[in-house]
DNA sequence: ACTAACGGGACTTCCCGTTCCT
DNA sequence: AGGAACGGGAAGTCCCGTTAGT
């Protein structure tokens, strides 16, 4: 219910955030379906239904709605999806492997050959633009560092082999997730991922103590 | 020597295998450097210092020049770097580990930044052009089976365990090649590599016998 | 002293007049320095540091500050500068060579490039826009006619030899003016405006009784 | 008639030479009507109907295309208009005035408010961009320094005073030209023109010997 | 086999101006 | 009076591809 003196929930016109907000939505589809190059500002417009210069007044260039995407979105949806979760586990090993393959199980068929947000954009651009280069790179590294974290806990708790690396435990699971979104991208189906899965868990299982 | 009525080695003009393969090679690198969308005609008509006719003398659109990049110049690389080498070890589980530290311990400190050509072209171009796609994948699955016969061997003579499955060998250790290259062009720096090449050993130690 | 009831000088808020004026002050110089054409809107108000409704509420279109701008800053200026000062000269044949002299030489050397504001405008906007011509031809108009004044004075005075039209004169001396400031603003040097300013001196010699 | 081995005279298709001059003499016609910020590269392909894709073979930017305008079409009508006829003449100084007068009479009337196609230039470009200058400084000096050859000529002869330096004299001359087309432009009609015509004569008569 | 003029269209950018809001 | 979201359209650039010609 609305006080006298709050905010009413905007409506329809003049929502900036809600505009910027759909702008980078409709965008971070598109460019994980197309790649960045192959998204046109047109493309963007056309899909969120505002013209160029409602773009233009929320992204100065195309490139820079490229960089909050990655700074904002991808960087958010790393945390969502494959740190954070982590936190459930009472064993974060286990939990890597268990959150890994939930979280595939349960993408739609069709997004399987969309591959990883993050490593399409990594191949695509690291060597194009110094600029996105350098902040995809900040991402992965959050993401890593964020997994350590884990894998220290689990040290801590004497779950993890002696000799085992936490900092290089991280930077293999964080490759194996997307070695493995990368593969299903190409065969397009979940049975690779459930091959390569089965391999990490492997893995992980020889590395526990 | 030459003889008579043998054919002369062509210098310069007329050449026209020549002048395709140098296309070939041109482009490889820059669509290696900036992506297959990076990469205009006439970059690579630059860079050859051809024409544009002659360019679409030799390849009838842009796309048909990436086709046969991959069914020629990243077949034969696959072939040549990941496939045959096996063949020099007794040990192929061994010779897998061998041949990736070697290979990447001796590549240029300035290709690290680039990334694996086929893993780059799948992540920007398998969901822009089913062609690619489809071209892009009978690479990667050549590649696959091509480990795997050595896999095969490595289990006829013992020196696999029990209940692992090669081809589900293979596909992991693809992935691993793959993934390493994508990690070490987001970090532009062979540490991550050993790091990652470090983890691959030790899983291929627990899968021998 | 101000007392009770009088109004304050306003400070920064809220300040139309002192916003319009910042608005022409701002303008100005950026136009004198690029051209109306190759000024933008935004340009004024990032220098101005309003915003566009600012600008807007102030000028209804871009040309009707252009407009104000002719009307207002560049007749006042030619008012202040090149007619005005001739009333402190006995003779006005000196009055103008001494004038001219005496504010190029005072001028700074980053000022020398840009030009005549008059001449500017009249060679990029006469053709291109009619009530910028009617405008600027009303300048000119006021500055010759206004010179022709003080050159009926030295003729009253028989300061001027028999045959010498005043309205011819006054043409030639204003002409003489642009001619040297276009010619200073591609020679960017005041060399060239001592070289003519003695032609000039020369001829108001010869035409003096 | 045709020899073997002449060249044929060009047909209609295929003729880059043809093409790049009717670029330039439209360009030139609607540049000097409009400015060279004032009119955009779709005006001139719609001028010469030709396309975007032609225009851009034959010039990489439209500002090189402004730069082609200066160092080619600028600077030989400055040599075709006002060096060039001094020859004929016994006396230069004269010729200066009678050159002058011949050509300006001469002039359509609708091309009066068009100005001085260097001058327009000058005035608009020297300070926005920095080849413009360059290059239109150099037409500039080009004019200055051919007329100054007949100035010096003149001296020779003893046509001209002691005292007065062939190179201010030339700046001046050049200067009167510029100017009369800059007051002309703003005036739209010749008698401002004959005015100021008279007064330079009556110059060049006081300075001749 | 190869050259270069040429065709159009699509791209990002950025412009001027309007409108909603405070 | 002023601030900012937003509307469209047009600018220059550049791209892929065709075609006349050698």
């Amino acid at each position: 219910m609305l006080s006298i003196g709050m905010k009413r929930p905007p409506k329809r016109t003049r929502n900036p955030e809600r505009t910027r907000a759909k702008i980078l939505e409709v965008a971070f589809l598109q460019i994980l379906t197309r790649g960045f190059q192959g998204v046109s500002v047109d493309d963007i417009v056309k899909g969120t239904g505002l013209t160029k210069g409602a773009f233009f007044h929320h992204f100065p260039t195309k490139q820079a709605l490229g960089y909050a995407l990655v700074d904002e979105t991808l960087k958010r949806m790393v945390a969502e999806r494959w740190i954070t979760p982590l936190e459930g586990f009472e064993n974060p090993l286990e939990g890597v492997s268990v959150n890994l393959k939930r979280l595939i199980e349960a993408m739609p068929d069709e997004h399987v050959p969309l591959g990883c947000p993050l490593n399409n954009l990594v191949q695509e651009m690291s060597n194009v633009d110094p600029v996105f280069h350098e902040k995809l790179n900040a991402v992965l590294e959050f993401w890593i560092s964020g997994v350590e974290k884990h894998m220290r806990r689990a040290k801590d708790r004497g779950l993890l082999k002696e000799g085992i690396g936490t900092r290089s435990l991280a930077e293999f699971i964080v490759m194996n997730h997307e070695g493995a979104f990368g593969m299903m991208k190409s065969y397009r189906n979940k049975r690779v991922f459930r091959s390569l899965h089965d391999s990490l868990k492997k893995y992980l299982g020889s590395v526990g103590a």
